[in-house]
RNA sequence: GGGGAGAUUCCCGAGCGGUCAAAGGGGGCAGACUGUAAAUCUGUUGGCUCAGCCUUCGAAGGUUCGAAUCCUUCUCUCCCCA
């Protein structure tokens, strides 16, 4: 309502994907069409996206939508993507796929405390700072290591906010009973406008369970549950698998449901945690969008 | 009506005379976070005037120096036969 139109960036790691509509739960046609969203839909489910990427679209359209006269508002529940922008990258190497593949062909061998063995060899310091069973954090300081023949550790983390950009930062928070109970809401109706169906065509256009988009909360569940199924399950098998959430019964359907919640719950903490991380935050009521909008307004006029 | 099995800390579930406030998992709570971050990982989880004490293992009694663990009765749950 306010005078100066504002354009939204999506600081999301999954809505970036397309065709994932219902389980990432995207903003509706309806409102992108009246509010104008960026860096939404813009990779296949099977590509990678990752912070840099994000950062790097991200201070473009800035530049762009700021030039333009409006405002931008960076919006979304990706902590980390806002972090990275806010404080700039640091210089580590990006992901290397050869290498990782290597790292994890190493880990089939020698297993996780084989990987962690050659961290304390070649960076002691991240392997005190990581824990032995961080398959994630291992994998990459090796990874750093191996491209970049630098430890990981010798890359400086920027602990200052960098000073090229001007930023409101406003936290959404609101009771955690409450919180909880939209989850919950959330996920019902996700179920109800056709979640199932959603999984079902990725997997039927030719989306594999390991692909990046399926990492996502409201995916994840259905390949986990169906392994559990069976041990003779491998939802690699798509078609097999395909026609399982077609025919999903009612014991699975709930279960992967409730799954969903208690994931979406763990997940919204983190967020939470994270988000007291950054700097000088604002919080505000998420309900009082008025009084949010006026914020955002005032502080553009400065 | 007869015969079995069982009741454990928020939930599931180990424990089967002392080393048990009680394994493990889940959930809850808190936290970390160097290009996969809706990922990955860590801590904590009966109470208190906290290196000690108090109350917990269906209920009430009993045996014992000592019981969640043994005995008796009771209550409830599940399964099989009728």
């Amino acid at each position: 309502k306010s005078d100066t139109a504002a354009e939204i960036i999506s600081a999301d790691s999954m809505q970036v994907y397309r065709h994932m509509d219902i389980g990432s739960a995207k903003p509706s046609s309806e409102l992108r069409s009246r509010l104008p969203h960026h860096l939404i839909d813009i990779r296949n489910p099977n590509e990678q996206f990752h912070a840099a990427d994000f950062v790097t679209l991200a201070e473009l359209l800035i530049d762009d939508i700021a030039g333009s006269g409006k405002i931008p508002v960076v919006s979304g529940g990706t902590a980390f993507y806002f972090r990275t922008l806010l404080y700039g990258l640091p210089g580590t190497p990006s992901g290397n796929p050869g290498v990782r593949a290597t790292i994890l062909e190493r880990e089939a061998i020698n297993g996780l405390e084989g990987l962690y063995r050659d961290l304390t060899v070649v960076d002691p310091d991240s392997a005190r700072r990581i824990s032995s069973n961080d398959r994630y954090r291992i994998s990459r300081a090796l990874e750093v290591y191996y491209t970049s023949g630098t430890p990981l550790s010798r890359f400086l983390v920027p602990s200052v906010p960098r000073s090229d950009l001007q930023v409101l930062i406003l936290g959404l928070n609101r009771p955690r009973e409450q919180l909880y109970t939209r989850i919950d809401a959330r996920v019902n109706l996700m179920f109800q406008t056709g979640l199932c169906s959603e999984v079902e065509k990725l997997v039927r256009s030719g989306y594999l369970p390991h692909d990046p988009g399926f990492r996502g909360i409201g995916y994840r569940e259905f390949f986990e549950r169906y392994r559990e199924a069976s041990s003779e399950n491998d939802p690699a098998d798509s078609d097999r698998f395909a026609d399982w959430v077609a025919s999903l019964d009612d014991s699975n359907a709930t279960a992967i449901k409730e799954k969903i919640k208690t994931n979406s719950r763990h997940y919204a903490k983190r967020q939470t945690t994270f988000f007291k991380r950054l700097p000088e935050v604002k919080w505000v009521d998420p309900d009082a969008s008025q009084a949010i909008a006026d914020r955002i307004g005032r502080f553009w006029e400065n």
